[in-house]
DNA sequence: GCCGTTTTCGGCCCGACTGTTTTCAGTCG
């Protein structure tokens, strides 16, 4: 918690120096800051085992830096940025973080309209004020409104990949507890939502009190908003809400059906429990005259009702109900069902870590097969590759393939789809590739036509293999760009190429929707992580949620294949 | 402010797009 607290500071001392136009700090401090993410040790420790010299080390950090770190782990703050937090007007940070809105726009506006609040840009836009400041015009006052209600949208969601891990790591920490038998997650994150609101946790145990103390008491709580016998509501550190149920064994499959949700699904299941004479609440199943039915497990709730189980993932209302009646539910991909992971990238490229780094980590995932992938020559932020460099990579990853022989490393690239749909290598460097990602990387307001025809004219290109996050969503930052996704999954499916489900956490690119659109389409499919270091290939268990959400079976996902059969597939 | 398969000093974050302009500044990836 210490690294995600002080990097957060050190982004913050980013977006003022960039504020105050200092070039280069800012990239550096953000450098920092996502090294000290992703650190797997606490700052604090390291400096107490090495030093000043110990925090040096850390990729991105070097003695000015490294004193800043150290001032905070002694003191709890940083000088610098309270220095820069007076040097720069109110609540001026938070407007360059409206899509839209940058350092500089964010100063104009901050000083033209003496506004300090993102609700106050809001009402001077609504009131037509900021399309009057020199430099804005109508559509940009539009623009940035639209950034804002893409920004409080979500502000109450949090992302999967980012809850998920909280909430896991308090489940294990409560059942520690010997007053607790079971504890299970329930809600969005259970159904492996891509965001979610809260953290729902259900307990079994025959002192409901000792459990409540307990969970009251964590020292991850901020504060606690509801305390009762067997309902508590707290905020964590984390600014999450957390709500704990304590129930009895008869109940707790009917409570986890129930606090599972959705709420759509529930509304369809207990009305379809009325059809058939009976009562569906979270105390259980009962029949007419009340008499208990089920409710010890989900699975008898499920049964009872004539329906076959519905796993979590499936529960949104899209007609789920209808097919467990027919007991022709797909059988969903399982979590362990990949056998590689087939789009990262390197220290070649934006990657954090090296090649050898990527392999290992593939290596101690227990993956047959991996594909590196590197950004391509336009995308000059990233440090795309040129023709050159992409040759001398090849090379590199030659070498390993001698040193690693239990996993096969296909060298391959995520291509950039040009405006026109042509790709960012020419064919004859394309085929010196094992495997070809196309992704778009520009242009993203195109119209729909457009980006339709571009991504359909790439997909068509004979060295593609995979389109890349297919319609360029930003989870709570960034709609998925204008696209008729049904046309390019009809075309990827006659080409044989597959359509990613990309399982960063701020991506989920396809979403659960669309996959079953693409699916309906007969495209086929493969899960990757875009790694952009080791740490995130975990990520995978989040893409394979949303293709579970999505209906995929492993038929349906190419990376599902045996190495030897993956090869064949592939080749056309 | 950091870093070294392009260098211990001079590079890194450049080019495209958009909206507001009237020749360009700001934003984004």
């Amino acid at each position: 918690m210490a690294n995600a607290d002080l990097a957060k500071l050190l982004y913050e001392i980013a977006d003022l120096l960039e504020l105050l136009d200092v070039a280069w700090k800012p990239i550096a401090y953000r450098k920092a800051a996502r090294s000290i993410e992703s650190l797997n040790m606490d700052v604090s420790e390291l400096h107490q085992k090495k030093g000043l010299e110990g925090i040096k080390e850390i990729s991105g950090v070097g003695p000015g830096i490294a004193g800043k770190i150290v001032e905070y782990i002694n003191t709890g703050t940083i000088g610098e940025l309270k220095k820069l937090v007076a040097s720069a007007p109110k609540g001026v940070e938070q407007f360059m973080h409206v899509p839209g809105v940058g350092p500089k726009k964010a100063l104009v506006i901050a000083k033209a309209l003496r506004v300090s609040t993102i609700a106050d840009l809001e009402r001077a836009c609504n009131e037509h004020k900021v399309c009057k400041i020199k430099g804005f015009g109508e559509k940009s006052e539009a623009d940035i409104l639209r950034g804002i209600s893409i920004k409080t949208k979500g502000k109450d969601r949090v992302l999967l990949g980012a809850i998920l891990p909280i909430a896991r790591e308090l489940a294990d920490h409560l059942r520690t507890h010997p007053a607790v038998q079971k504890l299970e997650i329930a809600g969005s994150i259970r159904r492996m939502k891509e965001t979610c609101k809260d953290i729902d946790f259900l307990v079994l145990s025959k002192k409901p009190k000792a459990v409540m103390d307990y969970f009251t008491t964590l020292h991850e709580v901020k504060h606690v908003l509801a305390k009762g016998d067997t309902k508590s509501t707290v905020i964590l550190n984390s600014n999450i809400q957390a709500d704990v149920r304590v129930l009895d064994e008869k109940s707790f499959g009917a409570a986890l059906q129930y606090f599972t949700g959705s709420k759509d699904h529930n509304v369809a299941l207990r009305s379809l429990a009325i059809k058939k004479g009976m009562k569906l609440s979270e105390y259980g199943l009962f029949d007419r005259k009340g008499s208990y039915l089920a409710g010890t497990t989900e699975q008898d709730v499920y049964l009872k009702l004539g329906l076959s189980y519905v796993e979590p993932e499936l529960r949104e209302a899209t007609n789920e109900i209808n097919i467990a009646r027919q007991g022709t539910l797909p059988q969903l991909i399982p979590y362990n069902a990949l056998k590689g992971d087939l789009h990262m990238h390197t220290t070649w490229s934006d990657g954090s870590h090296t090649t050898e780094n990527m392999i290992r980590a593939a290596l101690a995932l227990g993956y047959e097969y991996i594909a590196i992938t590197d950004h391509s020559r336009s995308e000059r932020v990233a440090r795309g590759l040129d023709v050159k460099r992409l040759l001398q990579h090849k090379k590199e990853v030659e070498q390993l393939r001698k040193k690693y022989d239990d996993i096969t490393i296909l060298f391959g690239s995520e291509v950039s789809i040009k405006p026109d749909g042509t790709l960012d290598y020419p064919g004859k460097i394309l085929k010196e590739l094992d495997w070809v990602i196309a992704s778009v990387h520009s242009r993203f307001k195109s119209p729909p036509e457009e980006m339709t025809k571009r991504i359909i004219r790439a997909v068509q290109h004979p060295s593609v293999h995979a389109l890349g996050h297919p319609t360029g969503r930003i989870l709570l930052a960034r709609d998925p760009y204008a696209v008729y996704l049904d046309k390019v999954a009809s075309a990827a499916a006659e080409r044989g190429v597959a359509l990613e489900i990309n399982s960063s956490p701020g991506r989920l690119d396809l979403s659960d929707a669309n996959i079953r659109l693409a699916k309906s389409h007969h495209a086929k499919f493969v899960i990757n992580t875009d790694s952009h270091s080791t740490d995130q290939m975990k990520y995978m268990e989040l893409g394979i949620a949303q293709a579970r959400r999505g209906w995929l079976e492993v038929k349906d996902v190419i990376n599902t294949l045996p190495l030897k059969k993956f090869l064949k597939v592939i080749q056309h």
